[in-house]
RNA sequence: GCUCCCUUCGUCUAUCGGUUAGGACGCCAGGUUUUCAACCUGGAAAGAGGGGUUCGAUUCCCCUAGGGAGUGCCA
């Protein structure tokens, strides 16, 4: 295989969530797996609806998962170029200019659907005569510009899909450039796609439609159209479509609550593959083991359940080193490799340390169930004497049990929640020590 | 409405006509920790429904049902 370039593009209106970054990110790992080059396009050619704050944000998700680009330019910085590739368009007459109203054309197509027909421009433009042309102009409307499809069925061997043939007579010629003189989106991808020298375009499956109008730009501008790979969609836990729930879905909210960029990586790498969904070490396991006949033809699910599992393993098997940082950004007590040694086990999450702070380092309030009173009472009077160790608390329970006649969880709970106000965490015999002497006689009550 | 795609354990999936239908996550149980979690081991768990084709269908074809996508002067 030549080597790849491909490109991702998304459009600054708005954040990355969870079903685009997968399109970034499959793009990354089939570039960085074939030793290709990963372009990032902005394509903000809606200048109404993008902005530069968007467009910095969609870098920064895309920087703090890992996804690095080796270059980025803008649609906008373009105009001139498609200006050109119109023009040639123009020349053969495949790009000819409609004066309908946005109005006019949503109501032919209710009509083409009241009337079960597919709404398909019906190319009255076409047929225009000159007297007709000049008098709209003379009205002042302002054309906008279909591209002329061939009505041929356009085939293409998809990488994901197969085989994918679609009809161009059952699509509407596309509107290349609107009235107001600025480009949709069809023209300046292909433009940029030859430019760029793209070999493969891999993008969700709600292009498969366009991919056939923008094969046939590509052959209109002669130039070979790039490979092909339409990946399926991101469905939510409950099978049904992400799209509502994408607010909470954006990378910088993932990133806000604490999920490693890797757990994020892994998840979207996986599902919907025939790999096993689980966490890898880094973007270049995960390339290395990319492969677009992985890839289902199905919809895969994306759960937050599942993201939040590889998460937790994430932490549980994180060096001190990794975590510190962030340990100490929640309490400067907590950059201690020994505290975070005990306690990764319990965290889903990194900020879930701060859960054990208190516990080990601040005041907690003990738990004291009215019947296990005076075994707590007790049981300070059997701790061992001397720094505790981690051989303290076998010592010290196996005293109490002797003393008290308690075992199993009856012996453990009591302890458990005086010392650490809670009824799960760490093990106790490393919980304890880290505690230390006076805070644990304190809780139990003897200081 | 029309077009394209999909339907195997709860979930993501393997199987490219003949398999004890395999794996992973989750779940359950056991072990370990004389406790919960973590960890280790084991177990239960599946071909949407109906027709064909075939000696034989999860696998090929058709229909039905269900799901996803497209059908924009969005990308």
């Amino acid at each position: 295989m030549t080597t790849p370039i491909v490109r991702f593009a998304p459009s600054p209106t708005g954040r990355l969530h969870v079903g685009n970054i997968r399109t970034a990110l499959i793009n990354w790992l089939f570039a960085r797996k074939e030793g290709g080059q990963f372009v990032l396009r902005i394509d903000d050619t809606d200048t109404e609806r993008s902005t530069a704050e968007y467009e910095q944000g969609l870098r920064d998700d895309l920087t703090w998962l890992g996804l690095v680009w080796d270059s980025t330019f803008s649609q906008s910085d373009k105009f001139d170029d498609y200006a050109v590739a119109a023009d040639k368009l123009r020349e053969t007459g495949l790009l000819y200019p409609c004066y309908e109203t946005a109005e006019e054309l949503d109501r032919k197509r209710k009509i083409a659907l009241s009337r079960g027909r597919p709404p398909v421009y019906d190319r009255a433009a076409l047929d225009l005569t000159k007297d007709e042309i000049e008098s709209y102009e003379a009205e002042g409307r302002k054309p906008h510009w279909r591209f002329k499809l061939s009505g041929k069925r356009i085939e293409w061997d998809d990488l994901v899909r197969g085989t994918q043939g679609i009809e161009t007579a059952s699509v509407s010629d596309p509107i290349l450039i609107r009235g107001d003189g600025s480009y949709l989106y069809t023209l300046p991808s292909v433009v940029d796609d030859i430019d760029a020298k793209i070999t493969h375009v891999v993008r969700g499956e709600d292009h498969v439609t366009n991919s056939a109008a923008q094969i046939e730009i590509f052959e209109a501008l002669r130039s070979p159209a790039p490979a092909m790979a339409h990946t399926p969609l991101l469905v939510g836990a409950d099978g049904q479509g992400l799209s509502k729930r994408l607010g909470s879905l954006s990378i910088q909210q993932l990133a806000e609550e604490g999920l490693e960029p890797m757990a994020i990586a892994s998840l979207l790498a996986k599902i919907g593959t025939s790999d096993a969904v689980e966490v890898r070490p880094s973007l270049e396991v995960l390339a290395e083991e990319f492969d677009f006949s992985k890839i289902a033809r199905g919809a895969a699910r994306f759960d937050e359940g599942e993201l939040e599992g590889l998460n937790a393993a994430i932490v549980h098997d994180m060096e001190f080193d990794t975590a510190r940082t962030r340990l100490v950004a929640i309490d400067p007590r907590a950059g201690d490799a020994a505290f975070w040694a005990v306690v990764r086990e319990n965290c889903n999450r990194v900020a879930d340390a701060a859960e054990w702070v208190d516990v080990v380092f601040g005041d907690i309030t003990p738990y004291v169930a009215e019947e296990d009173a005076d075994f707590i009472a007790a049981a300070s009077a059997h701790l061992p004497a001397g720094e505790l160790t981690g051989e303290t608390w076998s010592e010290w329970t196996k005293a109490l049990k002797s003393e008290t006649g308690r075992k199993g969880k009856g012996l453990f709970m009591p302890l458990r929640k005086a010392l650490s106000g809670k009824a799960f965490g760490p093990n106790m015999a490393d919980l304890l020590p880290l505690i230390g002497r006076r805070k644990v006689l304190e809780r139990l009550g003897a200081a």
